[in-house]
DNA sequence: TATGAAAGTTAGACTAACCTAACAAATATA
DNA sequence: TATATTTGTTAGGTTAGTCTAACTTTCATA
């Protein structure tokens, strides 16, 4: 039985092995900011870890997952975006209101309650923000990875996931009336500052930033 | 913000409060006993539950709930009950197995969870066990007091709750197809030993003991 | 009302998860 | 390659929640 604390560890090390692509290694550092602590309860953190052969730790070298800790990372992956899918769909959170609750949620311990609440959404295949939902196998929906940004003038896209999901720009998307399936036509592409002019949906087309664009994952 | 664990003892608490009705203090050892710990760990919570104003504690002392602590404990319960009717309701869990999921469940924390719950679920006011959900402001619906072991023969019920919450009985209660609503015949009361002969909705009359007649509650 | 059992407390210890401060290793850069 | 910077570790301490063992208070009853 994993603690609270180390479940968080483990999808913390999964999330870092899929922001750097072929690099699935992460630093003591690197975990201890993404999770808030010091360096040194993170130090402390992974040499327990090691213990249940859930990561393999050196001193001084990377961190990456076992296979075992990488099963229960995806585990509470799972059930954090099972969770959020729940509160958005059927309890009417917001966008942006979704992944504080399912931070507590999904360290839930109980294998039925995860079944069947995926089974009560549907069998889901992706969260409130596009993100794919492992299956109760460990299998995970393959996902777009073309940005916004990397689309030229006069091609048509639907918008597949976030890339950011501050609440900043969770926000922001809600007041231009873009979600997750929402229809885009590229205008325009600015060169000098990489800005582009699109079309929602039927609106009139509208500026966004480079920034903007480069946060929305889309499909083609 | 109260801790997992302070919200436990809160909790039984007030369940220990409901129990001896007229008499809602508690000892240390009787906390320490419902809660799975022992006694010397009990004291130390409650020295610094009264720190927090939550309970009125005195060395040597009965132990109550403040106002303070019985607004917390209602909470929890609320939301307790309020997980198991959507464990039962939605995510088909049977009558025995809600209450250990629950347990977990009860100490999230985010009122609008809470709140929305409630809404999803129709504003229930009873459990799966027929205990009565507190309502927002605290308020806890009425329920029925009569044992089926006080109906005379050839009264007829319904069952509106469940006194003993064990799976045994549970398991037991489910086998004879008994749950909250159904109605009962007493047909004849064995004076020897308290068995009660009784009819399940139409079924043949069958025999059930005085132990199983006390730890059911009805309404005529 | 004396006394033994029951109920409750205290002291001291442990573990998990955190911290700060000081130190050591690895890496980047002048 | 020598040194400065970054990265990571160690030592020692804290707090919450638990324990055991020894002690004290209260209460029932002989
Ligand atoms: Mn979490
Ligand atoms: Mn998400
Ligand atoms: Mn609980
Ligand atoms: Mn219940």
């Amino acid at each position: 039985m994993l603690s609270y604390t180390e479940e968080n560890y483990l999808k913390a090390l999964l999330k870092l092995s899929f922001q750097n692509e072929e690099r699935p290694e992460a630093g003591t550092n690197e975990m201890a900011a993404y999770l808030g602590v010091k360096p040194a309860t993170a130090t402390d953190m992974l040499k327990k870890l090691k213990e249940k052969d859930l990561v393999t730790y050196k001193k001084y070298g990377k961190i990456l997952l076992t296979e075992s800790g990488k099963k229960n990372g995806i585990a509470i992956l799972r059930k954090h975006r099972l969770w959020e899918t729940f509160l958005y769909e059927k309890l009417d959170f917001s966008w942006d209101e979704v992944h504080e609750v399912a931070e507590q949620l999904e360290h839930i311990q109980s294998a039925k309650l995860v079944d069947k609440l995926e089974e009560f959404l549907g069998f889901p295949e992706f969260d409130p923000h596009g993100d794919p939902i492992p299956k109760a196998n460990g299998e995970i929906p393959a996902t777009a990875k073309t940005l916004l940004s990397e689309m030229k003038a006069g091609q048509t896209c639907k918008v597949a996931a976030v890339k950011d999901t501050s609440t900043l720009f969770l926000q922001y998307l809600e007041k231009l009336h873009i979600t997750i399936g929402t229809t885009l036509k590229v205008i325009e592409v600015i060169a000098f500052d990489g800005s582009l002019s699109i079309q929602i949906e039927n609106e009139e087309p509208r500026s966004i930033s480079m920034k903007f664009a480069e946060s929305l994952f889309v499909q083609s």
